[in-house]
DNA sequence: GTTGACGGCTAACGGTGTTAGCCGGATGAT
DNA sequence: ATCATCCGGCTAACACCGTTAGCCGTCAAC
């Protein structure tokens, strides 16, 4: 019972594959990983990867995978670290807070982890679950309310990542006036 | 004042290019968008493209800027027809639909529209401007508002456009909540 | 009548993901 | 100890991609 995890990737092969494409995702942007490009920074052929992996986006969702379960830590430790005092309106801020550094920080891995629609049979068991704990548990478990604020802080971080605001925009601004109405207790609900 | 849009592109054999392009976005989605497949659907050879458009990317603007101002259109007309009676929430909300109407009504072309860093100096002027206008006017003016209420109904379409809320979820529960955090006047700003 | 621009064309380059098939070495079984 | 098997490399190739170079017929203008 040692590791039944997810899928088989746990070859040492296997985790340098995923490394050297992620340190093409993150340092020459997506274009940059290719197969060949992948092989040769591990100083292999092209088609050798495909005795550990069946296609490029099983490699993809490994990476998903990454960055999915670091989103989730990093939301995990907005949530354990402020104060007592804050009551759930300072949650769901705290939160966006840690949401949007952690996009602004892998710019590229954010936009591979959210703009397709997830394999969710390739991911770890629960690691999705996971990630939308913090929020969800920020709102009281008010899925609706949940939805709107990921909805939201997923608009403005893809927003602000593929540069649509205007460019001296005040963002912050805007995440307080959004987290704001978000905290608001519903006044007739 | 007939017609000294934007750039170049106002041949016939240029609108057929974009025209066939549309199709194929809309048709068989992004992928099926090539300069290959372009040029077969107007029975033409691929090369031939480039005697009208530089590269691919400015028959895609040409694709953008087409989708801004069907855009624009639908929110303009939103805003026209909403009762006079609504307030400013119900601005917000009729907006809201509308935008996600035309989101949802043409997929691969909202995204190809929303999800690149704009080229503004491919697009017509004003444009961009009139397409955000209805929003604004509906916040009362307010750019950080304007800019919340953007990044929560482009983060909801395009969350529901990739299929990454969950099979079931009530997704009309979660823009009313959203519309009506917006929609509540600053408590104390 | 000549010139020049327009708008087609073919051939080609370098890149992509992916498949087929070969082959050496290690490993396990008889 | 020999044999079989499988693992993990390899080369060659296919079909596609965006794009460029260069050729050529048609047609309008001078």
């Amino acid at each position: 019972m040692s590791d039944v995890s997810s899928p088989p990737p746990i070859s040492a092969r296997a985790r340098e594959i995923v490394a050297a494409a992620r340190d093409l995702l993150e340092g020459e942007g997506p274009e940059a990983v290719s197969m060949r490009r992948i092989a040769d920074r591990i100083g292999i052929k092209a088609p050798s990867l495909y005795k550990h992996f069946p296609d490029k986006s099983a490699v993809e969702n490994a990476l998903i995978a990454e960055g999915m379960a670091e989103l989730a830590a990093a939301l995990e430790a907005a949530e354990a670290g402020r104060a007592e005092g804050e009551g759930r309106a300072g949650g769901v801020a705290v939160l966006a807070g840690a949401y949007r550094a952690y996009a602004l920080a892998h710019p590229d891995l954010y936009r591979l982890m959210s703009g397709q629609p997830l394999d969710r049979a390739a991911l770890p068991a629960g690691l999705e679950d996971r990630a939308a704990g913090p929020l969800v548990r920020a709102v009281g478990g008010d899925a609706d309310a949940a939805r709107a604020v990921w909805g939201f802080a997923h608009g403005m971080v893809v927003l602000e990542l593929a540069g649509r605001f205007p460019p001296g925009a005040d963002l912050s601004g805007a995440w307080a006036k959004g987290c704001g109405a978000f905290s608001a207790e519903p006044a007739l609900d």
